[in-house]
DNA sequence: AGGAGAAGTGGTATCGGTTCCACTTCCCGA
DNA sequence: TCGGGAAGTGGAACCGATACCACTTCTCCT
């Protein structure tokens, strides 16, 4: 344990290979385990690498072999759980396959994004996940020949995982259409991603398959700011929505608070049915049914997609969509007034 | 060496320097802007760089330097609201000082923290910020000299920056006996840590500070597996408490649900505060009343103390204390029987 | 006028590994 | 007996940046 006394903070190959009395390539093959190296001195070196607490440098590794075993992931936003699981999944499925994963959050804007993109390629890492807010940042780390691979939206054609949204929201839509609901309305905040633009394609598929018209009045985009009051106005407005689908769980917990300010009953005079499963969905009563994404998984493919991408630069752009289930709760149940002949629209 | 027509994939300050006619040390003050260097050719290089695409390499930077700008953060769980938002206020602050986030998880045990540690230090970060599952992780890295700061529990006494758990456990109790509770419970799950024997040194405080005597009968320590049934029991026995504080939001979530599931009305029967604000307990009705612990900053805080401690590694051992606030919401309120005769229900 | 020192530039060793290459043994078959 | 190749080892050239040092030119002070 206690070796005489001035050992330096660092302990190196140098110091490993002393130690053992052999050279320093001979140190390197028999700690890599590539090339020829005697049994007895491969025991010998490891050895001395555990008793002296040596860890392999993989700064200087990747300097020399020109690339690292660290694989990019970035984030909007750390906070949301959607996020958070996504990142999670990454980086189990990452350490898995022996890499490690190196996370940095954008702000959601193109500023952040390039930031933090730009601090991945200084890093020389082997490829990036990323969660796009623009098309900056897979453009700036393409175009320095970074494997990358987008998740749950896309700007452009190259890889990506993404969640089956269309599908989802026409089983979502679905699932109202066969309880009874008729007036069916479908707020969502963000219509430059793909992921609203697919999940209201899914709603309007669903609607049209039923022989009924999509009607604008019922379609809310709501700005950011202002969600609240956009939501509160939809359900007092005369277009009488008696259910609705939120297009995530951000959107979803504003109509829960609008809906218990205004008084109006969950599920007797509204349903509701959510993208995203977030947490509170499943302690509140009644509970939010929901479409659950499966974050974790969708991370973890991702990183799969990556290491393909990384050892065969050249092929064709893939694309992975990972089903969403519908879990059923108590927030959607049939229309008040479903089923008699009810009053005529 | 160079062939003129072959681009290289990455550009290299030689290019740079090669591009601005210029040699390599001259070209990598300009860059870095340290040392003489004339302000036009200053200029000349930065464009030729800008040109290029040029993107410091960090690596062999940190090779150099020995040492680079990274700082290791690791959690025991994404997943967890707690720790996703202590990472993001770590890394927020740590962008502001420069520095870039390396974000693992270990599984929360012994040998996941090991793994990833291990990897950090492989990485040559330039210090670790820790969320300790156990003392391995700590001595690991201390051992070799890389500055650690543990967060939210503490193992030895290294720097740390902690919740004001014992204040916040003792000032929730008093809310408790403030409003006329006597028999109120205590919750945990984990006695190993130190966040939970702080929890319960408050709230044993506040009791005897009113002039009771902490009945064991009302600590109950859950068994992770079990803590349902637990609940379940606590609520149904004889030590029929009138208010309970859980010692964090998952031993919350089974208290509400057993609650729930018993017909025991919130804060009709049962008064329930928690520690950790997470989102749900805004969300239900009646809101928790919950000791909110300020995660982010958490997590910037021991970024900045890991910041001075690598600047000055022989300082003594720091301790920041964070306070944490106290959400009153619908959840607790005076017991049923208690002093002023209640309405009758 | 002479010299100190500031301003500016380039050469080169170095960080900690990996890897190509040269070199020595030793074994085996022809 | 000899040649060839496998087994094993060490030397040294990198990877991409930094920083020390040597060197030149120019300014300014005594």
């Amino acid at each position: 344990m206690s070796a005489p006394g001035e050992r330096s903070a660092r302990v190196t190959m140098k110091d490993v290979a002393r130690s053992a009395g052999v050279s320093l390539s001979t140190t390197s093959r028999a700690l890599s385990g590539s090339g020829y190296v005697a049994e007895t001195v491969r025991i010998r070196v490891r050895r001395a690498a555990d008793e002296l607490g040596y860890v392999v440098d993989v700064t200087a590794r990747g300097l020399k072999q020109r690339s690292s075993l660290v694989i990019g992931v970035m984030v909007s936003d750390l906070r949301s759980s959607f996020y958070a699981e996504m990142a999670s999944g990454a980086g189990r499925r990452a350490r898995q396959a022996g890499y490690t994963m190196m996370l940095v959050e954008d702000g959601g804007n193109r500023l952040g994004e390039l930031d933090a993109v730009n601090a991945l390629v200084g890093l020389r890492v082997a490829g990036v996940v990323l969660t796009p807010a623009s098309d900056a940042a897979a453009d700036f780390l393409r175009r320095r020949r970074v494997p990358v691979v987008e998740v749950d939206r896309v700007f452009g054609d190259g890889d990506a995982v993404l969640n089956d949204d269309r599908a989802a929201a026409r089983a979502a839509t679905e699932h109202l259409l066969e309880l009874g609901h008729r007036r069916i309305a479908f707020v969502m905040d963000e219509t430059e991603w793909s992921t609203a633009r697919e999940r209201h394609a899914g709603y309007v598929e669903a609607l049209e398959a039923a022989g009924l018209v999509p009607e604008p009045s019922l379609v809310v985009t709501a700005s950011s700011e202002a969600v609240t009051d956009d939501v509160r106005r939809l359900l007092a407005s005369s277009a009488d929505p008696t259910a609705v689908l939120a297009v995530n769980s951000s959107i979803a917990e504003r109509i829960w608070r609008a809906a218990a300010e205004l008084g109006v009953g969950l599920p007797d005079r509204l349903s509701l049915i959510a993208f995203d499963d977030a947490r509170w969905m499943r302690i509140v009563e009644p509970g939010v049914t929901a479409v659950a994404q499966d974050a974790a998984r969708l991370g973890a493919e991702a990183v799969s997609m990556l290491i393909e991408r990384i050892s065969d630069p050249g092929r064709e752009p893939v694309r992975v969509i990972v089903p969403a289930a519908i879990v059923i709760r108590g927030s959607t149940a049939p229309p008040r007034a479903a089923g008699i002949p009810a009053r005529t629209v």
